[in-house]
DNA sequence: ACCCAGGTGGCCC
DNA sequence: GGGCCACATGGG
């Protein structure tokens, strides 16, 4: 019986198959905004095309989208799903920064604990959300969570059931240094795994993680 | 004709 | 705290 692979094997293994990913793409902080709240469970290849629909109408930023018709704004990003309530919560987002900031730079000059609970208290912007938007907007540490990231470790460590959003968060951090780009390319790298996980070959000897991976999101529903 | 996707909030017990 | 459900589109 082999021991547990440690996260900065997994992080090892996981880099050496995929490379390094550099990702969450968008070239400003309001793009990634508004791209975390339109990939909420949707697929990225739709939330692509609704964000070429803002960027084409030259809304790609949150005042634009504070000043946009709503139906307007819905019409652009219907392609990333639950049109209504993102349109929503773009609104809800942008009126907020904008009207209690002078810029987004300036809130993201708070310490991190203070802007996640304020994140958090925005309607639409749930945990996930809020620490993809401090991790890659903000570009501070912490340490982004999602089903891929539950699943994968849940599987790896043999859980009964998936981890809580913190205690998997406190976990992992507790596990690997502290450093920006390690958190952001590790993120990348679960989700990387999360969607080849029905046709890739096991990382290594201590991460088979082919064997983990056999099973869809379906069956973790039904178990 | 299903199933799934880089979640969140609301409601119920 | 856990268990459902609605929310909507596009691709496999």
């Amino acid at each position: 019986m082999h021991s547990k692979i440690t996260f900065p094997e997994l992080y090892s293994c996981l880099r050496n198959r995929f490379g390094f990913l550099d990702w969450w793409p968008g070239d400003t902080p309001d793009e990634i905004i508004i791209g975390a709240i339109l990939t909420q469970n949707a697929s990225w290849k739709n939330v692509e095309k609704a964000i070429s629909n803002l960027k084409d109408a030259g809304c790609l930023s949150l005042s634009s989208i504070k000043k946009i018709n709503t139906k307007m704004l819905e019409a652009y990003i219907r392609p990333s799903g639950f049109f209504r309530q993102k349109s929503r919560r773009l609104k809800i987002f942008a009126n907020y920064v904008l009207s209690n900031y002078d810029s987004l730079d300036v809130m993201f000059m708070k310490p991190v604990s203070a802007l996640r609970s304020e994140l958090l208290c925005l309607h639409g912007i749930g945990r996930e959300t809020a620490d993809s938007i401090i991790l890659y907007a903000a570009e501070k540490p912490v340490f982004v969570i999602d089903a891929y990231t539950k699943r994968i470790t849940c599987r790896i460590y043999d859980n009964k059931k998936e981890p809580e959003y913190d205690e998997l968060q406190r976990i992992i951090s507790s596990g690997i240094k502290r450093n920006l780009g390690l958190y952001q390319d590790f993120h990348a790298q679960f989700v990387e795994l999360g969607k080849n996980y029905c046709r890739t070959e096991p990382l290594c000897s201590k991460c088979p993680v082919r064997k983990y991976c056999l099973f869809g999101a379906r069956s973790d529903k039904s178990k």
